[in-house]
DNA sequence: TTGACACATTCCCATATGGGAATGTATTGT
DNA sequence: ACAATACATTCCCATATGGGAATGTGTCAA
């Protein structure tokens, strides 16, 4: 196959940076594709080619007004990836004693013996990508 | 360009509908990747590779023991996905009335008059794909 | 040491991407 | 009707992807 989509869902998305932004500055207020542009600085094609993509995903709405279009965040249709990361809230609760134990057991290991492998975290991964 | 990394951070690494069904798999207990294989139905490989990317950007620990290398959903590395969406959280509950209003507009304008542009949503463009 | 087991990595490939540049389209003012 | 404005779409392209298949690597048991 290949990578899904990015108008297969909120979460494809939502993945990509500028999206974001975009999403971030139309929440509070609808806003001409003029004034996104000036404000974040992006290329006219690349926002409106983000906001056809937020539009097919729901997350934006337009309306027209004479020859602008304002978009706007459509907040509701964030609300799945807010209860999905929400299934997490109640396990970081419980971990936080556990981020604890790590640290410690990694300060012992690297003290004089060998290179801790145990917990694995990605900067331990950074290595094998220079 | 091209899409950014899945690796470049959490939002990427979660776009993947396998990797959030792992992370849901991997919040209550660790497991061995054995048995993420035949419980998600999934090829080995497969998993393997969605775990790597998974390890990179925090996601999920691993813990070796024997031939068997344990993981578990890293429940802290979801906060900045739940912290984002948080912050339309008040939108959407503002936003509830205004849902109504447009879809009272819509029945108003598609009763005889011109086909209605106002607020376009996914489905509006769905004919544009076929 | 050897074979088996549990995973990880590599290779190949069709596919979607986002940026830049160019072009198309709808709406307004004159 | 025409130029200008405000967006949208298209074309080109280097790049990362995830799946399948094959192969590599580390660990244990005998």
């Amino acid at each position: 196959m290949a990578r899904a989509t990015t108008t297969s869902d909120v979460f494809n998305a939502v993945a990509e940076p500028r999206r974001r932004e975009i999403l971030n500055y139309l929440a509070l207020q609808e806003r001409p594709v003029g004034e996104i542009v000036d404000s974040l600085g992006l290329a006219q094609p690349s926002v409106s080619k983000h906001l056809r993509v937020l539009l097919e995903v729901g997350l934006v709405d337009v309306r027209r007004d004479g020859r602008r279009m304002f978009y706007r965040t459509n907040a509701e249709a964030i609300r799945p990836l807010h209860e999905w990361t929400e299934t997490f809230e109640r396990f970081w609760r419980h971990q936080l004693s556990r981020v604890k134990e790590r640290a410690e057991r990694k300060s012992n290991a690297s003290k004089e013996g060998e290179p801790d492998f145990s917990s694995r975290r990605k900067h331990d991964l950074d290595s094998s990508k220079n």
